[in-house]
DNA sequence: CGCCACTCTAGAGTGATACTCTAGAAACGG
DNA sequence: CCGTTTCTAGAGTATCACTCTAGAGTGGCG
């Protein structure tokens, strides 16, 4: 039974992995079911009977992407993080995790969006707010002690991701070749001043 | 020939507008030719003269929107501008455009663009370097005189734009209801501690 | 072992769809 | 009025997502 589950996942997997390198290369339109289930060595009926459709392992693998991305940024915080330590070890992170997970971060930022179910919008949903809640753990504490300037949770992830996610995005779509890591320094900069208190900001860990 | 011209760019202008109108309401995998075709009342004969694919039609939509939406960003700023208040007018003049324009703004920020060709983002790439120096022939002087921090011209980009299309993408993807414009005064203050030097916050022409 | 139930594999078949092709209508220049 | 170019028309084709039917593999239970 143990080794029957393990078979059923590596054959799902498989068909998971293909999709992710053949929607890599191909463009979600361009991916064909065939392609995917060549490269997985499955055939047309395995697909079809682990997937309902292409938009349902599309979607499958947008949560578990998501899910790995999100372990990425929580593990990046804790308690012992002061304000700007904190907010540039998030920023850090989140470059950190785009550029060695190159095609899970194009992914998850450049294949369309806009035509999932309700039900992975729904799922995207927890867990976006599951990332949330573990990041106001960190970050409640240094509101309260005055750290960090009062904003709302949301507001203070479009601080600290925004203006990443716009040098990821030019980078994963080749629009622009430099590395987004070489912005890390003045985007912590910048983030820095735009959510923590004056006071609290000399002891940062920056470098340049 | 004026008239033939007008003809020919209406026929042209009705496939696009129903392009954008399909898209919108079937996302770009589910919009078929036959439907934008139908809407414009076009037969397939002529939507295969004017764009030689599917993908074409929504290449050149792209570009046509991209720079609507760039002229409106311009049109924010001026000489006249300080450096808070040209902040604030940008800011603003993003959140305005995406929620005057959902539709538009949707295909723009929403609809996959890991599959354009080269050729279409050649000219994206060009029409976003235009919309740089336009706003550099603002910003240049405030750095000179000390009133905006020292940054590329990309950086301060991502510091206005970043964090509020967070919010804008979240609106147009149905995700959060509330309007992004809500958020537009802390956004602005996050922007300008973020890109103004401290001497020159105090003018700014914000309300909250 | 024999039987059943269930999960997974196989691949031929089907309908929809993007795109091609051929032919002719409309507009325009001379 | 002819020739050329631009545009319209729609039948035809190849490809693709997905369905369907059949059967192989696996495990449970007497």
């Amino acid at each position: 039974m143990e080794r029957k589950a393990a078979q059923v996942a590596t054959a799902r997997d498989d068909l998971l992995a293909a999709g992710l390198a053949v929607f890599d290369r191909d463009g979600f339109e361009g991916a064909t079911v065939a392609a995917i289930r060549t490269r997985a060595r499955a055939s047309n009926g395995s697909f079809f009977h682990f997937f309902g459709s292409k938009k349902e392992l599309a979607g499958t693998l947008f949560l578990e992407i998501l899910a790995r991305y999100h372990a990425a940024i929580v593990a990046a915080v804790d308690e012992s993080c002061g304000a700007p330590e904190g907010v540039a070890r998030l920023i850090r992170a989140h470059l950190d995790w785009v550029v060695n997970s190159r095609r899970e971060a194009r992914y998850l930022f450049e294949i369309s969006r806009s035509e999932w179910t309700e039900a992975i919008r729904g799922a995207q949903r927890t867990q976006n707010s599951r990332l949330a809640e573990a990041v106001e753990r960190w970050r409640a504490p240094l509101v309260e002690r005055g750290e960090l300037l009062p904003m709302t949770s949301s507001v203070f992830f479009s601080q600290i991701i925004g203006p990443a996610q716009i040098f990821c995005r030019a980078w994963l779509s080749g629009r622009d070749r430099t590395d987004p890591r070489e912005q890390a320094e003045i985007l912590i900069a910048c983030a820095i001043r735009a959510v923590v208190a004056p006071d609290a900001i000399q002891k940062t860990g920056e470098t340049a």
